[in-house]
DNA sequence: CACGCATTGTGAAACGTTTCATAGCCTCGC
DNA sequence: GCGAGGCTATGAAACGTTTCACAATGCGTG
């Protein structure tokens, strides 16, 4: 059914050799020749095998990475990213998703691993597959960490720095006049998640203010929402004045849940989210936010990636830290707050 | 560098075949053996080479899906569909984004053609690639065109009536008085986009009225707000007093970019999107938008894809169609316009 | 005219699996 | 005690490439 090479060969007169060499060294064979095998393969409907391709070459063309959550926006946009650098290499971006969870992300490298791709972009989930990552650098397969630092000096990563956005985040509020402020986000086990908690906290302590966690389940817009009704349901003197929350999908919930149990943003509270993704600025109170560079972050990681696959074993692994950035929307733009 | 089988059959002191049966038919080698293997197997940290087992199997485990824009959440959820029952069969899905692109569109069914992959979802940029996708098909493997009805009878599909959404939305505007309507979105060379429009202009027709076309480049809020800017700058005289965009992504743009233009929502111009994302009833002003199914649209297709994988040959192309739903929000709830 | 060299083409080996026909060994029933 | 038949294990073939050492051919040069 599926033509080979070796029909092809025949079909043009050719050996197997003159064939392979037509599909990858096309000036090592004589225009007429070449002219021949072209129309066979046509004629004929081939097209390349490629696990028998990767199976002999022992290197796949196949890039993979592995994201928290697809439908988060962020991640998206760093996908978006990464894919531009990937394919102008003549390379294949493959995504795939954890959803925050152990498990998956576990499977997912199993069977990258076996397909022994070129190289792995991840976010990891926590920090409980050290060990797997470990074997794929040691099969062979580079392995680049994205939006996420790594003590690990033999293993690339670009990061932004959380605990700077954390503060950022934090002394804006302070600035505001906020004293009571919480932080809506989870799980903390994920690094990002305790590195914006602890940034912020940081910041608060050096103004006297502690920083009061509501963990939630995942860092999505539903989860948002369950956030906002447990906070609605305080009462008003234990309230926060202000939310930090981990992430835009959970401030846009939070925002939605607040607005439902009657709180007004941003006069009863003050909200600030995190990532700047492009729905943030449409949002029914456009959010104050912590912007991240996602299209450069993935684009970065790629070029490292490929870079490190390029001259394989000699590399120089580096750690870039980009910076974030706090962009002011009407989230936080009420009336000052009293201090105290 | 990677043990292969040949050094864990020596390793347990068994033959070649005798490891592949541990792997494969656990239960056809005697419990005492497999143990020997299997300890062979995690001391020299063996992972099976996929490329080898592919090319001998003759079939792969992992499915792709193409989809037009990885940023736009409809697609996201209808991956997050689609993955669901994908690894529930114990396989892998690979998401690639042609853009709406042609050429990136092309460049991937043939990288995928050359992976054998276990079969296809697809939502195709246009009709350019029929013939491609036929090949797919003689080759054995199986086409699913998702958001996207087919007349075609060899192959399944799965879809959303859209020119039962455009009616929906049409209707509702003229409900609410409006005659002056205009479609944005583009490029109508996407099909999606074409029935849409013909739904909605088929219905103001019935009212005696009819659809300007404001074609744009992409379905993106870079392209919303662009739209938006040319609105604006019509006399008042002749602007339109409804707008229904393409999608969701095209109407939040607008609405940006109408309010910066001065422009009020729903009072200047109503609005209504397309898709019910799970941002459009948080925005500034919560969108009216046409529901799909949307995970219920990735699960279904992937699952006619596995069956027809499955038993390979005999196989009964159905064609599902949904129904879309119309959500009535803010953006189109202002006061009655005085018909005319 | 013979020699070396450049240009093309050849055929076999190798990549790491899975599969399949076969062989050895037991046990069971007669 | 012997043949039938069930378990296990074996080794070779096959999957479709790429690669590599080598052969054949033709050409210019001394």
């Amino acid at each position: 059914m599926a033509a080979s090479i070796k029909e092809v060969a025949q079909r043009a007169g050719v050996s197997l050799g003159t064939v392979s060499n037509v599909l990858n060294r096309p000036d090592a064979v004589a225009p007429q020749t070449r002219q021949r095998v072209l129309e066979a393969i046509k004629e004929l409907g081939y097209v390349r095998n490629d696990s028998a391709r990767q199976l002999r070459a022992g290197r796949s063309r196949t890039v993979a990475i592995v994201v928290l959550d697809v439908s988060n926006p962020f991640f998206t946009d760093v996908v978006r990213g990464a894919e531009t650098v990937v394919e102008a290499a003549g390379g294949m971006l493959v995504v795939c998703s954890s959803g925050e969870d152990a498990a998956r992300e576990r499977h997912h490298l199993d069977l990258l691993e076996e397909q022994r791709v070129r190289g792995l972009l991840i976010t990891p989930v926590g920090d409980d597959h050290h060990d797997r990552l470990e074997r794929l650098v040691a099969r062979g397969i580079p392995v680049v960490l994205v939006d996420r630092g790594s003590g690990h000096s033999h293993r690339c990563s670009v990061a932004v720095d959380d605990r700077l956005g954390g503060r950022l985040a934090a002394e804006h509020l302070v600035e505001c006049g906020h004293r009571a402020v919480a932080f809506v986000g989870g799980p903390l086990a994920i690094p990002q998640v305790a590195d914006r908690h602890a940034g912020a906290a940081a910041a608060l302590a050096e103004h006297g203010a502690d920083l009061r966690v509501l963990e939630t389940r995942s860092l999505t817009v539903a989860a948002g929402r369950q956030a906002a009704e447990s906070i609605c349901a305080l009462p008003p003197a234990q309230r926060p004045t202000a939310l930090f929350c981990a992430n835009d999908l959970l401030a846009l919930g939070v925002l939605q849940g607040l607005t439902v149990g009657g709180l007004r943003v941003p006069q009863d509270i003050a909200l600030v989210g995190y990532d700047d993704i492009e729905f943030a600025g449409a949002a029914a109170v456009p959010l104050t936010s912590v912007r991240q560079p996602r299209e450069q972050l993935g684009r970065t990681a790629a070029q490292m990636l490929l870079e490190e696959a390029e001259n394989d074993g000699d590399h120089d692994h580096r750690h870039v830290v980009f910076q974030p950035q706090l962009v002011v929307r009407q989230s936080t733009a009420g009336a000052q707050h009293p201090p105290g």
